[in-house]
DNA sequence: CAACTGGGTTGCTCATGGCAACAATTCTAG
DNA sequence: CTAGAATTGTTGCCATGAGCAACCCAGTTG
């Protein structure tokens, strides 16, 4: 933002704070646009890989897969909502059997929650079929922009982290 | 329940897709957490700019700006969701005076959504306060970064255009 | 022991959106 | 010209997901 910098290979030549702000407001809209609507394209993946799974569920789900056991919190955190709406999520998980909850021996409060067999099949399965569905979307890209594409969302994501979440507790702040 | 949807051995020629299979991947997951992360990064947003304007009703403001005026049934398919949420957002929207709806005179039933003045007037502030939090956000990063963020996003936008949205068209009440 | 802290759950509410059913209007046959 | 289809927008009912507050239970500390 302060330094115009002699990008090498793009030509976009616009000066500075000009060139910065059209691109913030695009990405602002296009970010807007995509966020509506990618409601229902979730419904409607998680609708066709498996009916059982909820959307939100899935995400859950694939974080304590990739990370392995955690506790509810660290999860809740690291997913960027309450508590309580994790552990509603992670109550229903369990009851249908794709997790379970094991109480953490040294800490009799916490609990470490981890993926059951069952969970794991059923993961392999929704994956799979998502994948899919992803690559009939997306398939025709180029490998490098969807490489990206991913880099750029994450390092999104990874911004929102540092201005904290509503976090139930600790970190409560509301930016005023 | 058994499995209905097992796809028993699809044809797994990963043929050089490879890469892409890891890269679609990584924008899925990269995507969902975001789309997770996104409703309250939302909220929060809506609330520091103007405690009166929902998240989705600024979304649809943004679009009645840029096209113009334009009927509640255009609005809802442009923006991807049904007509009954458009109606009810519309209908807040006309309540605290931000929007009109002006009857078409060539036909009776349709009718034109516009700004009012002071929708105007509050989305320029809106807008403005949104920026600055974006910027604050995403200003650090290089411009052509934020381009083809932008563009990548509005391509993804697009791709899901083309599928069809939960449109309320395609399924109508079958008659008297 | 009591008091405090931190992990998790539950009750209530809100925001958003879908589907179904509806009213009102226009269009299209016969 | 009139009956039925189609379209525009509205409303009722319900589901999902999330937040806040209040609560319970286990550990920690004095």
């Amino acid at each position: 933002m302060s330094n115009p910098v002699d990008s090498p290979g793009p030509p976009e030549d616009l000066t500075g704070a000009d060139g910065v702000d059209a691109a913030l407001e695009s990405v602002e809209q296009q970010l807007s646009l995509f966020w509506r609507r990618a409601r229902s394209v979730s419904q409607q993946l998680s609708r066709q890989v498996h009916p059982d799974m909820e959307p939100a569920a899935y995400g859950l789900l694939t974080i304590i897969r990739r990370e392995g056991p955690m506790r509810l919190t660290d999860l809740a955190s690291c997913v960027g909502v309450g508590k309580p709406s994790v552990s509603r999520q992670i109550a229903f998980l369990e009851s249908i059997g794709l997790i379970f909850k094991e109480a953490d021996p040294v800490d009799g409060r916490a609990q470490s929650i981890r993926l059951t067999p069952r969970g794991e099949e059923k993961m392999h399965q929704v994956q799979d079929a998502r994948n899919q569905v992803f690559r009939e979307r997306l398939g025709e890209w180029p490998v490098s922009e969807l490489e990206t594409l991913a880099r750029y969302i994450a390092k999104l994501n990874s911004t929102y982290e540092r201005d904290g979440f509503p976090k139930d507790e600790s970190k409560r702040d509301q930016a005023q």
